[in-house]
RNA sequence: GUGAGUGUAGCUCAGUUGGCAGAGCACUGGGUUGUGGCCCCAGUGGUCGUGGGUUCAAGUCCCAUCACUCACCCCA
């Protein structure tokens, strides 16, 4: 095969795409209920957006980026994940002065380049949501309880909501030195990739999966230690909310995210269904991004939904429900096959489903087509038929057909079809 | 970037100690003129991932290479 498509990049076959639909329109709506509205960014970006947004040393700024340049030698990068170029829009077209509270979701694809694994690609798509404004705990509850919606509503169980703060610009840096100190003890027992993060960033050294590392890291000071006074108040205030909406979650302390903009609350959802890729939605708090991108000095939270993800669940319960022709119509002869094919068009323009077959066939094989596709009737018409000004229309279920009249054909095919609808 | 596994029909896969490339599903046609699903018969479809090597002979053995998958890493 020489044409295939880019590594990491999928096609959406149209026997998976009903998954897809429904997921996109459950998050639709589900999400306008809570107030957010739909935006669209260009899915490519100066380069500076990100490596400013994300932070310069992460993975994703590092060294996963697809990055061209234009004419001019700016490097335009296709965007790695969504939360900058939201924040990018909200700070260009003062969005904060529209409303002190801004609720915003977006669709679409992003960009990385790893290896390709499970649930992990080159190119995937998320469900992203932020809401600017507010620093207060109700918001990331609101958010969080909104996530957890979301997986009820797609009908998807057997998820954790991990939870933990990260704490603030008051209180990382004391909790993150003393880290450091500690793990600069036992460095001896660290894996070569952790004594590296030891020094670079301590707090990932709490999301190895090798066993010493575990270990090691077990009597390590956990954040909630270092919290300050206001994180202590925002995190016990936030876990009330989540209790009162009845949302279950388990306190992770080894939660650290990736991305260097969160402070304060980050949670994920993970199902223990997919190997290695346990997140299907990750988010928190970022207080200080639009900051750092030039925009006024707003608070901010959002989550990421991951969409391969979540489909590879639904697929696991199996295909999704594929729709059906209402109407297929089999017509023999030139002057039948006309009249079918007018009436084909006119049918359509109401909305009803009608197919035929194209080339000039027998109606057995016409009638080989119209089941395999499964359509519900069939409308048969054929040179005998014409001359009595009747044609005949089977039900393909109950196996029964009856004469029609030709006449008004047209109403009392759409009588029948929509009555069906 | 590192490691492991797998590459045979559109899909899922057989293929013996090297000896003429197969099955099921799918697709097309047929099983008396114009009635689908089940059944029966037939047909279409393959550079055995690619390139070398060993051999009288390679899908099978050896080397290289590419692709895919999973894992590390990282994350949705």
């Amino acid at each position: 095969m020489e044409l295939t498509a880019i590594k990491g990049f999928k096609d959406i076959l149209p026997d998976e795409v009903g998954h897809w639909q429904r997921l996109e329109s459950i998050a639709r709506s589900l999400l306008g209920s809570y107030g957010f509205q739909e935006i669209k960014t260009p899915v490519m970006e100066y380069m500076e957006l990100f490596s400013r947004g994300i932070g310069q040393e992460t993975d994703i700024v590092s060294k996963e980026m697809y990055t061209l340049h234009d004419s001019r030698g700016r490097g335009m990068t296709l965007r790695p994940e969504a939360t900058a170029s939201v924040v990018r829009a909200y700070v260009q077209h003062r969005l904060d002065q529209k409303g002190p509270i801004q609720k915003l979701f977006s669709i679409g694809p992003m960009f990385r380049h790893e290896r390709p694994q499970k649930g992990r690609f080159r190119q995937f798509h998320q469900i992203n949501a932020e809401m600017f404004g507010d620093a207060g705990p109700k918001s990331d509850a609101d958010i969080i309880v909104m996530a957890v919606h979301l997986f009820e509503m797609i009908g998807i169980s057997d998820l954790t909501l991990n939870l933990n703060s990260l704490g603030c610009p008051e209180c990382r840096p004391r909790f993150r030195e003393e880290l450091s100190c500690y793990l600069k003890d036992l460095s001896g027992s660290l894996c070569p990739d952790c004594q590296r993060r030891a020094v670079t960033n301590p707090l990932r050294v709490f999301d190895c999966k090798v066993e010493s590392c575990g270990n090691a890291v077990i009597n390590a000071p956990s954040v909630v230690e270092f919290l300050c006074g206001a994180c202590v108040d925002h995190f016990e205030s936030l876990k009330e909310y989540l209790g009162d909406a009845g949302v279950e979650f388990t306190l992770n302390h080894r939660l650290v995210r990736g991305l260097d903009y969160y402070n304060r609350t980050t949670f994920e959802i993970q199902t223990n269904r997919l190997g290695a890729q346990n997140a299907v939605a990750g988010g928190g708090r970022y207080d200080g991004l639009v900051r750092l991108l030039s925009g006024p000095d707003q608070p901010a939270i959002g989550f990421a939904v991951g969409m391969e993800r979540v489909i590879a669940l639904l697929e696991e319960g199996g295909r999704s429900e594929t729709k059906t022709p209402g109407l297929f119509i089999a017509g023999m002869g030139d002057e039948a096959e006309r009249l079918c094919f007018k009436w084909a068009a006119e049918l359509r323009r109401s909305g009803i489903w009608v197919e035929m077959d194209y080339a000039q066939r027998g109606l057995k094989s016409q009638m080989k087509k119209a089941g395999r596709i499964g359509a519900r009737k069939v409308l048969i018409i054929g040179g005998d038929e014409l001359a009595r000004g009747k044609a005949l229309l089977k039900d393909m279920d109950a196996k029964e057909q009856h004469e029609i009249e030709i006449n008004n054909i047209i109403e009392i095919l759409k009588k029948v079809l929509n009555k069906n609808d």
